[in-house]
RNA sequence: GGGCGGAUAGUUCAGCGGUAGAACACCUGCUUUACACGCAGGGGGUCGUAGGUUCGAACCCUGCUUCGCCCACCA
C-alpha cells in the first residue's frame, strides 16, 4: 500500500509572495536549472535575447522570458537536457548616455572625466545596477544557468569579438573608409541605419537662384536685378532658370556654401543646354559647375538639384562619381565649422534661417514653400541625425547576408510564424554594409592600430607592440568602439566559449530556439544568422519565435510619457509571479499585438486562487493511502474527467511543440475551472460523502489523485510556484515537480464517447437549473423531485439513471424520477424544458406564475417553428440534399423531427396549462 | 512607392466552410460545509462594406472603406 505525506492545512486564500521566495531559492540551492552535457540525452538550449544592463525589467521582457521558461520547464520535463543561458549587454551607446545623465546632474561630461575614467565610472555604475535586473528576472521564475551567465563586455566575449573582427578583416570583409554616416550631433557618434528613426516633420521648401556666369573667373557676384520686385512676376528668367539664373530647391540652404556642383537630369528638355555651364554659389564666392546625372528626378522640386557632397548621402555618391570636392561645413557637434565663414560658430537650426535671412535680402530667395518630409532622428536620443562625411569602419554584409538567405531557403531556420521570413528575407535581399564603429568610450575598442609613422593598420587579436608593416614603436590604437550589436550578433556561440573549441560548443550549439520580438530581426536574429554561419559553419539557432509587442488596454504602445507602462514588478508583487506568467501567456496569440491591462491579470490571478481551492478540496478528501481506480467501478462523470485529463495532457504538449503557449494555456484554464472545479468536483460529493459505498469512494479518491497528479505537471511550465507548493501537499513523491516528468496519455482511462454522453446529462442539469430560476424558486431551497421524462429505452435514459445521484446533487433535489412521455402527467402545475430527446420537468407547485409561463411557451413554440422552417427550407432544396455530405443532412432531418416534437409537447403543456 | 497585419457582444479577443464563443463589464438571485479571488441564471452580435465561389461563407476569392505596423524615397 502505497502513502503520502499530505498537507491538509493549506490557507483558505493562496498568498504568492511567501511562496514564490521559497521554491525560487530552494530550485536555485538543489541546482535544477544546471545545465549538464549529457550525451545519453537530447540537448535543448536557448540564449536569452541579453537586456542591456542598465535595464530594468518591462513587460515586454517579461512575455520573452516567460515564453521560454515555459519551452525550457517543459522540454526537462520532456527528458532534455536543457541549457537556458541567461546574460547582459553592455548597450554601448544607452549606458554610456545613461552614465552621461547621472554626470551631467552633478555637472560633470565625460569630457571633464576623460576616457578612462568615464570608462572605469561606467563599470561601477554596471556594478551597482547590473545585478538588477537580473534579480527581476529571478522574481519572474525564469529557470536560467545563472552559473552560465556572461556579459557582452566580459573576458570571454571580449576575445570572441576580437577574433571575429580579426578574421573578418584578414578575409576582407571589414574595411575602413570615408563615407556618408548617420551622425548623431549630440552623441557625437556614427550610428547605423537601423538606428535612425524616420518621422515626418514640417519643413520649408526654400527656391534659391544660383547666378549663372559666363566663365570659371571669378567675377563679382551680380546683384540680382530682381531685388526688391514682385515676385511672382512671370515674366522673370529665372522661372526655369533659363535666364542668368537657375532656380534650386532645397530643405537646408545653410548647407549652400558647401555645394559644389548643379546636377540636372541628362534629358532634361528644360536644363539640357545649361550642362557645363557654371554658376555662382550664392553666399561666396564659389563657382561651381552644373553636371548631369542620373540621380536627379526632373519632376522633382525644380528639377535641378544642389549638390553638397560632405553632407547629404546621395551628393556624396554624385559627388564620387563626378569626383567632386567634399566641403564639410558642420562639425561633429552640429556647428557650422570654419569653412562656413560667417556661419561659423552657429547651430543648424541658426545658420538655416540666418542664411535664409540672407539669401532674402540679396534677392535671391524666390519663394519658400511649406512641406512635409520625413527627418531622421536618432533612435536612443531623439536628435535630429545628420549625414556627416567621416572615416568609419565597416562589414560588407553581402556574402554573409547571401548564407543567411540560403539557410533559411533550405529549412535550416524555420521562422514562427512564418510571415517573419518574407520580411527577413526582404531585407537580407537588399543588405547594405553596415557601419560598425561608433565614437564612444563604452564598448569593444576596435582592434586596429595606426603606424604614426607609415599609416599602415595593424589589426590583431593581441595588442600588437609594433607596426607589423614598418615594424614602427609608434603606433596608435584606434580611439572607436564597436557597434554593440557586433558582440549581440556573436551571442550563440561566444556565450559558450568561443573560439575555444568547448564541450558545450559541441553539445548546445546550434541552440533550439530563439525568442524575440519583431523590433530586432534586423538588428540582432539577421546578424546572429549571418556571423553564426560564418562562424560556427552553422545556424546559430533552429527556429525563430518571433512574439508580438505588449500594449496598453487601448492598444497603445506603452511608453513612460503617455505613463501607461505596466511595471512587470509591480504586477507581481500585486498578483504573483504566476499571475502575470498565466497571463502573458494566455493572452499571446500569434501574429497579433498583446493587449495588456491590469485587471486581466486579475482574472489569472483569480485562476491561481481557484486552483488553490479546488486543491484543498480534493486534499480533505483524501487521506494519505494512495486509492487506485477501479475501472469498472466508474460512473459516467469519472471516465469524463479521466478521458478529459487524458487528451488535455496530450494537447497540450502538441500546442506547446508547436509554440502555440496560448492555445495550451487556455485550455488549461478551461480544463480546471470547467471541466474539473464546475462539474467533476460538484459531482464526486455525493461519493465522496460515502453516500455511494465505501468502494465508490476509494475509486473517486484515486480518480482525484489522478488527476492532480497530471494537471499539476501540464501547468508547472506556466505557473511554476503554485504547482510546487500544491506538488509538495499532495506529497506526490518526495521531489520537486521541476523534475517530474511530462505525464504521458494514458488509455487505459480514456472512454470512449463519454465527452458526449456527459453533454447530456450537462444539458440536463442545466435545464432544470433554469427552470429552477425561472420559477425563482430560492437557491437554498431543495425541491421534493424533479422529473425527467424520456424514453426508457434510449441511451440518454441510460445516463441519467446512473447519474441520478449527481443531478440531484447539482439541482439541489431530493428525488429525480425517470418516467417515458407516454406516461401520464400527474404531478400537478409544472414547467418543462427540453433537452436533446430529453424532456425536463419541474413541478413547481404553487410558485409557478401560470399566464407567465403561457406567455413564454407561447414564445418558445415560435422560436421552434422558425428553426423547424428554416431547417426544412434546406431540406427542400435538391442541391442541399444532393451536394452536402450526408451527415449535416442527417442532423438537419433530425433538426426537424426533434422540433416538431418539441413543439407537440409544448402545445399540450400550453393545453393543460389554460385549463 | 513596396510589403504585412487587424476590422466579430459595451470592451479586449477566440473561432477561420455546416448559421456565433470566452474573459471583463452589465442585470437577477445566492453565508449551497474547496473557493464571494466564489456559485447559479440572464440580457447583449444582420461577424466593416460591395460583389464572387459554394447546396451552404464570420471563415475562401476580388474590389472598397478604415485602423495600425515595417521597408524604401523625399533636392
Amino acid at each position: 500500500m502505497t502513502t503520502r505525506k499530505r498537507n491538509r492545512n493549506l490557507d483558505k486564500n493562496y498568498s504568492p509572495d511567501s511562496i514564490e521566495q521559497k521554491w525560487y531559492s530552494r530550485w536555485l540551492e538543489a541546482g535544477l536549472f544546471n545545465a549538464e552535457i549529457n550525451p545519453e540525452a537530447k540537448a535543448f538550449s536557448i540564449v536569452i535575447p541579453p537586456p542591456n544592463v542598465t535595464g530594468s525589467l518591462h513587460v515586454g521582457h517579461a512575455f520573452d522570458h516567460t515564453f521560454q521558461d515555459i519551452m525550457c520547464r517543459t522540454k526537462r520535463m520532456e527528458g532534455y537536457s536543457v541549457l537556458w543561458l541567461p546574460g547582459t549587454d553592455h548597450a554601448g551607446i544607452a549606458t554610456q548616455n545613461v552614465v552621461e545623465k547621472a554626470l551631467a546632474k552633478q555637472g560633470i561630461s565625460r569630457y571633464d572625466l576623460g576616457r578612462e575614467e568615464f570608462v572605469k565610472r561606467v563599470w561601477e555604475w554596471k556594478a551597482e545596477y547590473g545585478s538588477r535586473i537580473i534579480n527581476q528576472m529571478k522574481r519572474l521564475g525564469n529557470s536560467c544557468d545563472w552559473r552560465r551567465e556572461r556579459f557582452t563586455l566580459d573576458e570571454g566575449l571580449s576575445k570572441a569579438v576580437r577574433a571575429v573582427f580579426v578574421r573578418l578583416y584578414n578575409k576582407g570583409l571589414i574595411y575602413r573608409g570615408k563615407y556618408i554616416v548617420n551622425w548623431c550631433p549630440r552623441c557625437a557618434t556614427a550610428i547605423s541605419d537601423l538606428e535612425v528613426e524616420y518621422s515626418d516633420q514640417e519643413g520649408s521648401f526654400y527656391y534659391v537662384q544660383y547666378p549663372l556666369v559666363e566663365t570659371e573667373a571669378n567675377d563679382p557676384t551680380p546683384a540680382s536685378p530682381y531685388a526688391g520686385e514682385e515676385k511672382n512676376d512671370e515674366s522673370r528668367p529665372d522661372k526655369g532658370g533659363l535666364g542668368g539664373y537657375i532656380l534650386v530647391a532645397t530643405t537646408r540652404p545653410e548647407t549652400i556654401i558647401g555645394d559644389v556642383a548643379i546636377a540636372v537630369h541628362p534629358r532634361s528638355e528644360k536644363y539640357r543646354h545649361l550642362i557645363g555651364k557654371h554658376v555662382r554659389v550664392p553666399l561666396t564666392d564659389r563657382i561651381i559647375p552644373i553636371i548631369e546625372d542620373n540621380m536627379v528626378d526632373p519632376e522633382f522640386g525644380t528639377g535641378c538639384v544642389k549638390i553638397t557632397p560632405a553632407h547629404d548621402p546621395n551628393d556624396f555618391l554624385v559627388g564620387l562619381n563626378h569626383n567632386l570636392e567634399q566641403i564639410q561645413v558642420i562639425d561633429s557637434r552640429g556647428i557650422m565649422n570654419e569653412n562656413a565663414g560667417k556661419y561659423q560658430g552657429m547651430t543648424i537650426e541658426q545658420a538655416r534661417k540666418e542664411s535664409a535671412k540672407d539669401l532674402e535680402s540679396l534677392g535671391l530667395l524666390v519663394k519658400t514653400e511649406k512641406i512635409t518630409h520625413s527627418v531622421g532622428h536618432c533612435q536612443r536620443c531623439g536628435t535630429t541625425v545628420e549625414p556627416y562625411l567621416s572615416e568609419q569602419w565597416f562589414v560588407k554584409t553581402k556574402p554573409l547576408a547571401e548564407r543567411g538567405v540560403q539557410a533559411v531557403k533550405d529549412g535550416r531556420i524555420k521562422w514562427v510564424p512564418e510571415q517573419w521570413e518574407k520580411t527577413y528575407f526582404n531585407w537580407m535581399e537588399n543588405i547594405r554594409d553596415w557601419c560598425i564603429s561608433r565614437q564612444l568610450w563604452w564598448g569593444h575598442r576596435i582592434p586596429a592600430w595606426e603606424c604614426k609613422d607609415c599609416g599602415h593598420i595593424t589589426v590583431a587579436e593581441v595588442d600588437p607592440t609594433e607596426c607589423e608593416h614598418c615594424h614602427s614603436k609608434n603606433i596608435e590604437q584606434e580611439s572607436d568602439v564597436l557597434d554593440t550589436w557586433f558582440s549581440s550578433a556573436l551571442w550563440p556561440f561566444s556565450t559558450m566559449g568561443w573560439p575555444d573549441k568547448t564541450p558545450e560548443l559541441s553539445y548546445f550549439y546550434p541552440t533550439s530556439l530563439m525568442v524575440t520580438g519583431f523590433d530586432i530581426i534586423f538588428f540582432w536574429v539577421a546578424r546572429m544568422i549571418m556571423m553564426g554561419l560564418e562562424f560556427m559553419d552553422d545556424v546559430p539557432f533552429r527556429d525563430v519565435y518571433i512574439h508580438s509587442l505588449i500594449r496598453d488596454e487601448h492598444g497603445k504602445k506603452m511608453s513612460k510619457t503617455k505613463g501607461n507602462v505596466i511595471d512587470p514588478l509591480v504586477m507581481i508583487e500585486q498578483y504573483g509571479a504566476d499571475a502575470l506568467r498565466m497571463t502573458l501567456a494566455a493572452l499571446s496569440v500569434q501574429g497579433r499585438d498583446i493587449l495588456l491591462s491590469s485587471t486581466r491579470i486579475e482574472t489569472y490571478r483569480f485562476f491561481m486562487n481557484k486552483l488553490w481551492n479546488a486543491s484543498r478540496f480534493a486534499l480533505m478528501n483524501l487521506d494519505d493511502e494512495v486509492r487506485d481506480i477501479d475501472v469498472n467501478n466508474l460512473h459516467l462523470h469519472d471516465k469524463f474527467i479521466l478521458t478529459r485529463t487524458q487528451e488535455v495532457a496530450k494537447r497540450t504538449r502538441e500546442l506547446i511543440d508547436s509554440y502555440d503557449i496560448g492555445t495550451a494555456a487556455r485550455g488549461l484554464y478551461d480544463f480546471v475551472w470547467g471541466d474539473l472545479c464546475d462539474w467533476y468536483v460538484e459531482m464526486s460529493k455525493p461519493a465522496l460523502r460515502g453516500d455511494e459505498g465505501e468502494a465508490r469512494k476509494a475509486t473517486t479518491q484515486g480518480v482525484l489523485e489522478h488527476v492532480f497528479r497530471t494537471v499539476l505537471p501540464l501547468l508547472h511550465p506556466f505557473i511554476p510556484f503554485v504547482t510546487e507548493e500544491l506538488w509538495e501537499a499532495f506529497g506526490f513523491n518526495e521531489d520537486y515537480i521541476m523534475r517530474s516528468s511530462w505525464p504521458e496519455a494514458r488509455s487505459e482511462y480514456m472512454f470512449e464517447g463519454v465527452i458526449e454522453e456527459m453533454s447530456t446529462l450537462q444539458d440536463v442539469v442545466r435545464s432544470l437549473r433554469n427552470l429552477r430560476a425561472e420559477a425563482h424558486v430560492p437557491p437554498q431551497q431543495k425541491l421534493a423531485h424533479a422529473v425527467i421524462r424520456v424514453a426508457g429505452e434510449s441511451r440518454s435514459a441510460e445516463i441519467l439513471r446512473a447519474s441520478l445521484n449527481q443531478v440531484c446533487s447539482l439541482c439541489r433535489v431530493e428525488d429525480v424520477a425517470i418516467e417515458s412521455p407516454a406516461d401520464e402527467w400527474r404531478h400537478g402545475p409544472s414547467l418543462s424544458g427540453m433537452s436533446g430527446d430529453v424532456e425536463v420537468r419541474l413541478p413547481v407547485g404553487d410558485v409557478l406564475d401560470v399566464p407567465k409561463e403561457i406567455a413564454r411557451l407561447q414564445g418558445e413554440i415560435a422560436n421552434i417553428e422558425k428553426a423547424v422552417a428554416s431547417s426544412q427550407a434546406r431540406l427542400d432544396k435538391p442541391s442541399f440534399v444532393e451536394r452536402a455530405p450526408a451527415e449535416v443532412v442527417e442532423k438537419e432531418r433530425g433538426k426537424v423531427t426533434e422540433g416538431q416534437a418539441q413543439i407537440e409537447r409544448l402545445k399540450g403543456n400550453l393545453e393543460s396549462l389554460s385549463k
